[in-house]
DNA sequence: AAGCCCATTTGATCTGCATCAATGCCAAAC
DNA sequence: GTTTGGCATTGATGCAGATCAAATGGGCTT
């Protein structure tokens, strides 16, 4: 059941509804930021397809061709790198707003996995024809340099939990950073429902399972968080973050 | 010692040179890639200045006002970030050819830090002027994006080291990755000089430095390598990248 | 050339997380 | 309603790498 693949390489489930950049309520996090009205009615012109994607499928794979990049509409996602000898690390997950595919511009083939983990939309963005638009519109331009950049920068962010810290503050950053993205998306800062597995969080955090679970059932016993399998409530968010700066001995 | 700092905001060290990428041997491996002579010529005069750096100078420094990137022209740079809490996380060595500063295009202000290791020259490209150009000259945009995108797919493959891979094996990692880097830029493949000391080793592969030291030891009493210090010879790189293809136990 | 500082190496011990193993829980399928 | 299978929790044990500690050695300064 867990994805029936590739069977068509131009999906049938392509909406050809127009997009409707204007419309859609994640454009102040998504790449229209900025943009004037009419440079917004140009994007949508180039944005000429949506995809609907069911849990479990891919969006793209690693060594596909690359052509285009992705906004995600609704739904979440994974990335993953897969390494010859078998190693497997989650690089991301995207929700809303956030844009996937970035990883295929250099080489022109993608470079990771990008699976729904849940039924998902996203916007299907030409690359090609959007390098054409950007050198025409210098706002998108741009913001698509910033967007890029940001992705650098959460990464060093990812690298520095990933370097030296300790089982727990890697998951209470993570928690501590999807509820920032679901309060920015208009969620509950304090209650949401996890679309990945433990092994899922245990790989982006370089953790294994067990150990994310315990880290949650710690978190549980102190009274920071509410869990009961997907479904997470932070019940002290200042407590988590106490988790964060634990040893500090300033000499002054 | 350790670095005579900020003195001056604007460093006299600017030399007023033209940069003459077309002359310069890195062209082939720095922005001006796949441009004609031409478009080079049109680059050249965006790249105002030089700069040069004394060992252990900084090039930027994190909250700095982001203006421009920054290739490498000769030398050897590290980036970190330091999180409030007094992390410390190396994310990155450049050398020559390789493009620094892109962290602070998202904010306009810089997210890392960037150190010269050693006596160094980098070549200043103000970014409003490098977007102006990209937006006339279409490979140039289309090379600066393949540029960034490289950082993104680099910085997986660091989470993938991060997150999955035992001490021995980051370390055979990034022995192989220096390899590949100084021979691309011709210098031997099999020997060199280290410009980072074992602590900021161990900061980019998320090990103490004593672990760094031993996993050194190790591979030299394997004969993989010999290690005087700074000074590293590789000797066996199949052997090496044996490290890194270990556990395969395939049922098949 | 002498002395100092700091990087590096190496050894001994400790510990946080992995690993191994079993049980429990929930949703979908029958 | 029961079965099934994947996911999650929890416990017991082991080990890689951290930590603590000391000795060595180069490179810079004087």
């Amino acid at each position: 059941m867990r994805e029936n693949v590739k069977l068509k390489l131009v999906p049938l489930n392509v909406s050809q509804l127009k997009s409707a950049c204007a419309q859609c309520n994640m454009r102040e996090l998504c790449l229209p930021f900025g943009l004037s009205d009419t440079e917004v009615d140009h994007l949508d012109n180039l944005v000429g397809a949506r995809r609907k994607l069911k849990r479990g499928q891919h969006l793209y794979r690693t060594a596909d061709r690359f052509e285009a990049i992705f906004a995600v509409k609704s739904g979440f996602f994974k990335t993953d790198v897969l390494s010859e000898d078998g190693r497997d690390q989650v690089t991301g997950f995207q929700m809303a707003g956030e844009i996937l595919g970035m990883d295929g511009i250099g080489t022109d083939l993608h470079s990771c996995n990008a699976v729904a983990l849940e039924d998902s939309e996203v916007c299907v963005i030409p690359f090609a024809e959007l390098e054409s638009l950007a050198s025409e519109i210098r706002t998108l331009q741009s913001h698509f340099h910033k967007v890029m950049s940001r992705e650098i920068v959460r990464d060093h962010g990812v690298m520095m939990l990933l370097g030296s810290m300790r089982a727990e503050e890697r998951l209470a950053t993570f928690l501590l950073n999807l509820s920032q993205r679901f309060t920015a998306r208009g969620y509950s800062p304090a209650e949401f429902h996890l679309r990945m597995t433990r092994e899922e969080i245990g790989s982006y955090l370089g953790l294994k399972l067990e150990t994310v679970s315990r880290a949650f059932s710690r978190f549980q016993e102190d009274g920071l968080i509410a869990v009961q399998q997907k479904h997470v409530r932070i019940l002290n968010i200042p407590g988590l973050q106490k988790v964060l700066a634990p040893r500090r001995n300033y000499p002054g």
